[in-house]
DNA sequence: TTGTAGGCGTTATCAG
DNA sequence: CTGATAACGCCTACAA
């Protein structure tokens, strides 16, 4: 392996000044046709390509972005990186991953060393740690830029893009709705989680606006496990007053339900409906397969990604311009279907 | 925020030379102890802390680690990643994600790109990147440190984990054997991947010693999706020669043929046993849920992490001695039984 | 045990 | 439009 070309050796060759050399790289419009073409050919003769670390060195960037979250669904986390990695590449930027800890006491700080250990030049927020205020703050404060990911506009839009859950849970209240459902429960996710009360809430506008409410006691929190959905579910279907349709704050916990209505022998959709939230690979592989709103996952990452670049390269307006809201939608499948007018089992 | 500190402010308020600081920073031994604490002191007061670039450009280290694959099962990745970053982030070095493609012309070329660019300390890749053996040489040649993941031994113990997925396929048939199954079935994924021949072979020689042999048609390609797992059970299943049991080269496939299966009207594991390969969450969220073989992704990636660390801390010896090997195992759930004396329906 | 001097590969300043 | 020259923050021979 050959020692890599410098700078030095392109000027040299070139029989230009380091600075001019630097200039062509840096696409500045101030030099020659004559000597940005010669350059040029030096530099691709010589497979000349910067060190990042002296650039970022001397102009404090890195070409490196961060990406902060807390234990995300691996399908989610799959999603997003997917997405801003496309961006990223194509823009010469890499993408460096960290895990942290939402509730510890040291989230801000911790966020903030990883920042500045590796000089990243901004970092992308997902939930729930992107719901962190004090997180937010400090990142505004260090001057880094950053972009969240959310369900509610907690931001001004050059640092946020926002889905709205709402929306799309009062959707499925109102395909609930018009199915003929009136007995429904809710399985949320935990209430300190702002996609889980945008989702709540919506479903019972949505469903406010049929005149239908669901009982207190028919609304369970669980923590979007699989596992919790199996618990939450069980405690539903062997209550006394068994709903026809069920509606879950996440796939996972949706096919938690459907677990428990096997093994209790309640066919799906035929004596109870259940969907989901998330669309991701779970909802179309399970049987009977998920009904369910489809989060524009990677789209969100794609816009985050994009607006952070354009931050980082100063130029605030643009970012503020890419659109920072997307909708969710209803993806019909096989989980739901029209209330039976009287059970079979009844 | 304050300007970050410097080495030079640290060694102006302690009294000593720069060269005294990067000692304390870097452990040297031959420090007076007196020197060191009041060095410290300094260092935490002024919460001072290294600027990883120009220590990079002065000493070629980054603490930055690549992960580098080629669009993976997003369960597989996300287990990796959690492994690969608890170990990383225990011993300073943060992760940067590459994806790149396998199939590639350039493969080689962009690998490389992307090590240099970012001055990577190391990189660990996965399958099936990692059975390019024309990268593995580059990467040697380039005398960066590197990890593979893999179903074969293609390296020196310094430069590889693997999984024998061979003798774990071989347990999966003798399970199936001794459940009475002889119309057996199997899935396969791409034959260009040493992970699809290994567990095809693994499975024959395992069935072999109790003098079964699959017939050839009955052994099918799919690559690995649920679509595929789809359409391949389809055409096992729809034959005339329908198979008592199906063992699919991992779970995604399995539950294709689960699907199928259900749509068939075919009963699992009543008329059919169906196995997978993975352990995935897919596994275990199914009904029925799948009896598969876990394969202790996370493991191999703690060892490949602490093998890669070593190897960059010069310490070939302890890289080699970390365990190179694991092994999966079968874990049974609820998609495989006895076969049927006769089958209901015939 | 400690310090001096020089270099790592870029970008930025400020002349010309 | 171009070029010296000084940062950037740290490391490493070599000396003392």
């Amino acid at each position: 392996m050959q020692k890599q070309a410098t700078i030095n050796d392109v000027a040299r060759i070139a029989g230009v000044s380091k600075r001019t050399v630097s200039r062509v790289i840096n696409g500045s419009l101030s030099v020659g046709d004559g000597t940005r073409l010669r350059v040029e050919k030096v530099i691709s003769d010589l497979k000349y390509s910067p060190n990042t670390q002296a650039r970022g060195l001397a102009s404090s960037r890195s070409y490196l972005l961060g990406l902060i979250y807390d234990n995300p669904d691996a399908l989610y986390l799959d999603d997003v990186q997917r997405g801003v990695l496309e961006v990223c590449s194509n823009l010469g930027y890499e993408l460096v991953v960290h895990p942290c800890r939402y509730r510890s006491e040291s989230l801000v700080q911790d966020c903030l060393r990883f920042m500045q250990r590796s000089k990243l030049d901004g970092v992308i927020v997902l939930p729930p740690v992107s719901e962190s205020e004090s997180l937010a703050q400090a990142l505004k404060d260090s001057g880094s830029p950053y972009v969240r990911l959310s369900s509610v506009a907690l931001d001004e839009p050059k640092h946020i893009v926002v889905s709205d859950d709402r929306a799309a849970a009062a959707e499925m209240a109102r395909y609930f709705a018009q199915l003929g459902h009136e007995k429904i429960a809710f399985i949320s996710g935990p209430q300190r989680y702002k996609s889980s009360t945008e989702r709540m809430e919506g479903f019972q506008l949505g469903l406010s606006a049929y005149g239908i409410k669901i009982k207190p006691e028919q609304i369970i929190e669980g923590n979007n496990t699989y596992e919790t959905g199996i618990e939450c579910a069980r405690h539903i279907l062997q209550g006394t007053d068994r709903p026809t349709a069920i509606f879950a704050n996440n796939d996972q916990m949706a096919a938690g339900v459907l677990k428990v209505a096997h093994t209790m022998g309640i066919k799906v959709p035929e004596q109870l409906s259940v969907a989901g939230f998330d669309d991701n690979m779970l909802a179309s592989r399970v049987i009977p397969a998920l009904t369910t709103i489809r989060r524009p996952v990677r789209q969100m990452a794609l816009l985050a990604t994009s607006k952070m670049i354009m931050s980082i390269e100063n130029n605030d307006k643009a970012a503020s311009n890419v659109a920072a809201k997307v909708a969710p939608t209803l993806v019909v499948r096989e989980s739901t279907a029209r209330v039976a007018t009287f059970s079979p089992d009844e």
